[in-house]
DNA sequence: CACCATAATGAACGATGTTCAATATTTATC
DNA sequence: GATAAATATTGAACATCGTTCATTATGGTG
């Protein structure tokens, strides 16, 4: 039996959330199981749940974090002087999304994985995370709107958000494959930036 | 032992189908096992591995059978004789595109399902038929490009095909709560198609 | 040292998808 | 019509899952 004064309460969680996030990381999400974790850890199963309430739970922490790691990375480019600049920041923005998809895939996809959704997440901090995601791109639209147009700025924040989710969600998936040109899924999210701001003009 | 002169192979595998659809119906995508499917029809569980590979192959036939009747829906749109009732089509096909979501909510839930698409898809032709998709947005696109644009044209599709998806799907599980105003997604989808038609004149 | 609170355990429960030897039914052969 | 071959159907069994909880081991206290 594992020493138990080895380790503060929350060191042990902290250590069944980093085995968690390993074995996700280099087995994908379907490795990630109970039995798993606790023999990354070297405790029993039963363990798990005198820190986390479920599964669900801990994929719910996990989803926390990497929303955190996606608002930080966003917003590197939410800061523009200028309208041009604020326009070349949301194509930068739009393409930075695509690609901590790429290089983040399994935790990315965790994002969407319903049956944590359904979780109801508790209370609403969850979603506020989820809010807090639209902040870069709508300060980088603000130029683009006047005082008086706060409603329609918000709006179309959401908008191009999701066009770009869902470039991004249907390539990752494999359902866009084109042409054998790699690169023209960039070139798309370019063009989706470009139009929309055409268009709001 | 349930005889085996009630009906062909074919019958048969076509009542497990129904039997499927009915539980994703009824009672959602959760409710959906060979052991349910089993009692439904009243067979054994093991019958059901008679005439399926594996229940993801039935996933994939459903599946199949849902891209069938969302296509079947939006090439209602798919035909206008201006450059004008292109536009109006449009919008009408992606509100459509929503309504579909929203009617078979647990049936277009499953196309995103992943651990269907991972299974690879035979060969290619459910692929074929989310391509296929793209189609009835293509010929509402054609009359806003020249003849020498075809590719601008398969990417614009692409686009805002993604874009209208991409907002249905944040809408559909519960990320876009906006305000208490219910009917600003319809809203936000005539604003999307609006400002990238808008975008590419 | 004895006591007690509690951390850790792991067998057990009810599920899941899937397999496959055994059994029931139909068809073919004589 | 009786018997043999072919095939459809079965359901117990296997490995796995999340989860529970009585039992056991541990650390601190009086």
């Amino acid at each position: 039996m594992a020493r138990r004064s080895d380790h503060t309460r929350e060191e042990l969680k902290e250590s069944v959330f980093n085995a968690a996030w390993t074995i996700v990381a280099e087995e994908g999400f379907e490795a990630l199981t109970a039995r798993r974790i606790a023999k990354a850890i070297g405790y029993a199963p039963g363990t798990i749940y005198n820190l986390y309430d479920s599964m669900d739970d801990l994929y719910l922490q996990m989803n926390s974090k990497t929303l955190d790691l996606l608002y930080d990375r966003l917003s590197l480019f939410a800061r523009a002087s200028s309208k041009d600049e604020a326009a070349q920041n949301m194509k930068k923005m739009a393409l930075d999304y695509m690609h901590f998809a790429d290089e983040n895939r399994a935790f990315w996809l965790m994002l969407f994985n319903l049956k944590v959704t359904e979780h109801r997440s508790d209370a609403g901090w969850y979603h506020d995370k989820v809010e807090r995601l639209f902040l870069p791109l709508e300060q980088l639209l603000t130029p683009f709107y006047g005082d008086s147009q706060i409603k329609e700025r918000k709006i179309a924040t959401r908008i191009l958000w999701s066009s770009v989710h869902g470039l991004c969600f249907l390539q990752e998936t494999d359902k866009l494959i084109l042409m054998t040109n790699q690169s023209s899924i960039e070139e798309m999210v370019n063009i989706l930036v470009e139009t929309f701001l055409r268009g709001i003009a």
